[in-house]
DNA sequence: ATAAATTATTTAATCGTTTAAACAGCTGTA
DNA sequence: TACAGCTGTTTAAACGATTAAATAATTTAT
């Protein structure tokens, strides 16, 4: 390896001090500085493929131009679409970011925080798990930080997220106006307040159209255990008192495995059964019918988080909290009912 | 923000010096150091919850244990994929990882390594684009790195890669064993190493068993541009002088489109034609018959790039190239062809 | 011609660590 | 009693930059 070049080596080439090497290089004091000097230095600078050290930079001022990035898992498509528009938000402001995958798991979390702390990134990004609110509250006399996607409503964060309870109540709307009326819910068995939020929307909406929910309709299943559970669940919704003629999935990972086990089942959407998904993705397209979604600003949720991080870094400034609207995608799987028109 | 512990708090806190304190935290000369003396600086060391610094510390050892990841775009779930695992492996030897995307283009992929190189990362790990030859070969007196994916044959560096040409010649004698001997191949037109490897492998197996391949079957598409080429493609496949009865895709995001295609033509998969893909994607779980594909070693590929670029960092030793083997998924969309045995 | 003002450059401290080398206080031995 | 050899601890330089303050060199004003 090629040792790297130093301010040092250019100014001992040039034969001038340290000082006026970086004063040149950073376009400091340019009115005091004489033009050939400047040129010789600029010049030995590109001969010699000077890269600034960035670590001794850091020491000095206290800034690292990172932010750490914290997600669920870095594999999921949610998280890696969202980090590669932080990465280029950041990117626009000279920012670079370090990501860690929690695993959902506070303490995995927590380990995650250290690191990016050691390391001093100047902020951080979190897509926080359940059961992190002591960590975060800890956090917050440590380093600036914007929730994403997720947020504790009992915390005083900057966050950026979605309307969750507004996107969902849009969606139950829309199925309700296309003459659905016996409406599941698959969701997830958590207490984090996203997930909460949607099934509150849902109740909302079904209440607003005078509709009783069974109890049957809701089901929630434990993270990570679906394939036994989802199939059991869309069988018991199709085949209860109350048969549903449409399902609303809480997320693209459960309405993945649950369009899954539709097909297996060999179910017909919207024909048996209209679906709603939150969350888009690719993978629906594989489906015979198109899914009609919730389709998150997954772009507006990034580079808002982005620049607000870089905005309270850079002007340490109050607490702000966003909530986004999702755009509702109509497809066939929620084509309007052709038997009878609705009651309304 | 709260102030951070530095060493220098611990020795004033404690009233010994800054290097006794770095001695004992770092377990160094531990036969040295009074016990009570140990105590007390690991106690104060809590008690003030001291947080190495990171920075300071890399400026001095020249080891910040950070990898550069270099992909083409951290969105795509094969790179997310390969991410996540090389996250988990990199911080089993606590090293963090700092990603980045080149979209596939070599003057993004120089700025990346510029910056990656200026945060003094330790090694890089990089899913190299076409045309990067001369930046790799700049780049290898200058850090260690290792090729993932892709790599050049004429160049001399590390990698850690498919044995793309084995994986495709063993999915396509699959093919022909059950019966199926006009086989298309879609796929990209690009000079990457790696991508020419599968259409030497798709002809040498067809040419080993006595096929003559017609140059309509064999279709590269542009990246990015797909949709209507790929529709164009699979219809001229289908419908040409000799149309075929399999179709090969080699990757996943072909397959994908291909098989959207395939659902809007109204093919039946594989009565019509069969299908064999390249990489796994969740999403064909939706597809209404199970898609065979070429599965690759994901996880052993991180893990192994990860593992031999740490390794050439701490030993800075030899070059490794490694060439993985493909498991081959068979699934219904290549059954067995019912009406006749094959010739052979 | 000399002081004052301006211009160009250097000195030196600093950021938070690491680490070789120096030093101080003991103990044991010749 | 002197000094060699331990043990425990401190000193100080270094990593590669930044930057306030000092200084040197030149020009302008008087």
């Amino acid at each position: 390896m090629v040792k790297k070049t130093s301010m040092k080596d250019i100014a001992q080439d040039v034969g001038v001090s340290i000082a006026l090497v970086s004063y040149v290089l950073n376009n400091q004091k340019e009115n005091r500085i004489s033009k050939e000097v400047a040129i010789k230095i600029r010049e030995a600078a590109r001969r010699l493929n000077y890269q600034p050290n960035q670590i001794a930079k850091s020491l000095k001022t206290n800034k690292t131009y990172t932010l750490g990035l914290i997600v669920a898992d870095i594999s999921n498509p949610f998280s890696s679409s969202l980090a590669r528009i932080i990465e280029n938000e950041a990117d626009k402001f000279n920012y670079t970011v370090l990501f860690g995958s929690s695993d959902e798991n506070p303490q995995r979390l927590q380990k995650l925080i250290d690191t990016l702390l050691n390391r001093q990134v100047d902020g951080l990004i979190i897509a926080a798990p359940e059961g992190s609110e002591a960590q975060l509250t800890a956090l917050q006399q440590r380093i600036p930080f914007v929730l994403i996607d997720r947020y504790f409503p009992n915390l005083s964060t900057n966050y950026v997220a979605l309307d969750n309870y507004k996107s969902i109540y849009t969606g139950v709307q829309h199925l309700v106006d296309s003459g659905y009326r016996r409406i599941g819910l698959i969701s997830f068995a958590t207490d984090l307040f996203h997930v909460s939020e949607r099934k509150r929307g849902y109740r909302a909406a079904l209440k607003d159209n005078q509709i009783t929910i069974s109890k049957a309709w809701i089901n929630e299943l434990g993270q990570a255990t679906y394939t036994g559970e989802m199939a059991k669940s869309i069988q018991e919704l199709l085949s209860g008192k109350q048969p549903v003629n449409a399902i609303l999935f809480a997320s693209n990972a459960l309405a993945l495995h649950g369009l899954k086990q539709l097909n297996a089942l060999g179910v017909s959407v919207p024909d048996d059964v209209a679906v709603l998904s939150f969350d888009e993705a690719e993978a629906y397209d594989l489906f015979h019918t198109p899914v009609t979604c919730i389709r998150q600003p997954l772009a507006d949720m990034g580079q808002m988080a982005t620049r607000l991080l870089i905005d309270i870094i850079q002007k340490n400034n109050r607490t702000t909290q966003v909530n986004l609207d999702a755009e509702l995608i109509i497809r066939a799987s929620t084509r309007p009912v052709q038997t009878l028109a609705t009651a309304d």
